[in-house]
DNA sequence: GGCCAGGTGTAAA
DNA sequence: TTTACACATGGC
């Protein structure tokens, strides 16, 4: 089978499994941007307390960050974990969209890609769930489950570029399948295919190449 | 109590 | 270019 008809068949079967998954879990862009920084390393279940922590206070807009203090956002950023340095990361996303004039003019740019990455503490997934999930563009984000998943189930090594050619050579390029495909990798990541393989009930047994080697 | 979670920056080989 | 390490809280 060719790669092209496995990540499709990966993909059919795990839409079968879990369904349609409506990411990213946020009310706006400024919030889902500010989350992507939040869950780095951390599981969302974290974040989501940050986030209420945040939204009690009104500081999900860039504004109230930017006149906001560090200690004051790190306090309460805390159940997301590395809050010293988050807090920072977060001050300079509204710095950003601030400078950029918006929202609007942030994701209209370019070089938005590379202009993310020149922000301090927003690596490659950070960028790529931005431009995927708020900037509303066909970009394939990889995380740490799409590579344990597609070494186990196809047997594709690489780092993260090489990875994400992998998808969007495979891939026709559609925002609403990227979106899908990320969050359902996710889903499955979350209860099967972990560190020790759980393949008991994986919806991509039948395709996994995991135990013929 | 130990392991892991929707990474990133930095330093050193 | 790759690898090692710090960063930190909460759930199971």
């Amino acid at each position: 089978m060719s790669n092209e008809k496995k990540l499709m068949e990966i993909y059919r079967l795990l839409k079968n499994r879990f369904g349609k998954q409506n990411w990213w879990p946020s009310e706006n862009e400024f919030e889902m941007m500010v989350g992507a920084i939040l869950t780095q390393n951390v599981s969302w279940n974290n974040v989501e307390m940050a986030m209420d922590n945040l939204k009690k206070k009104i500081m999900l807009n860039p504004l109230s960050l930017k006149n906001s203090s560090l200690e004051k956002i790190q306090e309460l950023i805390k159940p997301t974990g590395f809050y010293k340095q988050k807090s920072k990361r977060l001050m300079r996303l509204a710095d950003a969209v601030i400078e950029s004039g918006g929202l609007k003019n942030l994701f209209q740019k370019d070089n938005l890609r590379e202009y993310l990455l020149n922000i301090n503490g927003i690596g490659p997934e950070t960028a790529d769930s931005i431009i995927l999930y708020a900037a509303d563009r066909p970009k394939f984000v990889v995380d740490s489950y799409t590579k344990r998943i597609i070494n186990r189930v196809i047997g594709y090594e690489g780092n993260y570029r090489r990875l994400q050619q992998f998808f969007e050579s495979n891939l026709r390029s559609d925002l609403e399948l990227y979106k899908e495909y990320h969050a359902l990798i996710v889903e499955l990541g979350k209860n099967y295919c972990k560190k020790e393989p759980v393949c008991n009930g994986c919806p991509l047994i039948e395709i996994c190449e995991l135990g013929k080697k």
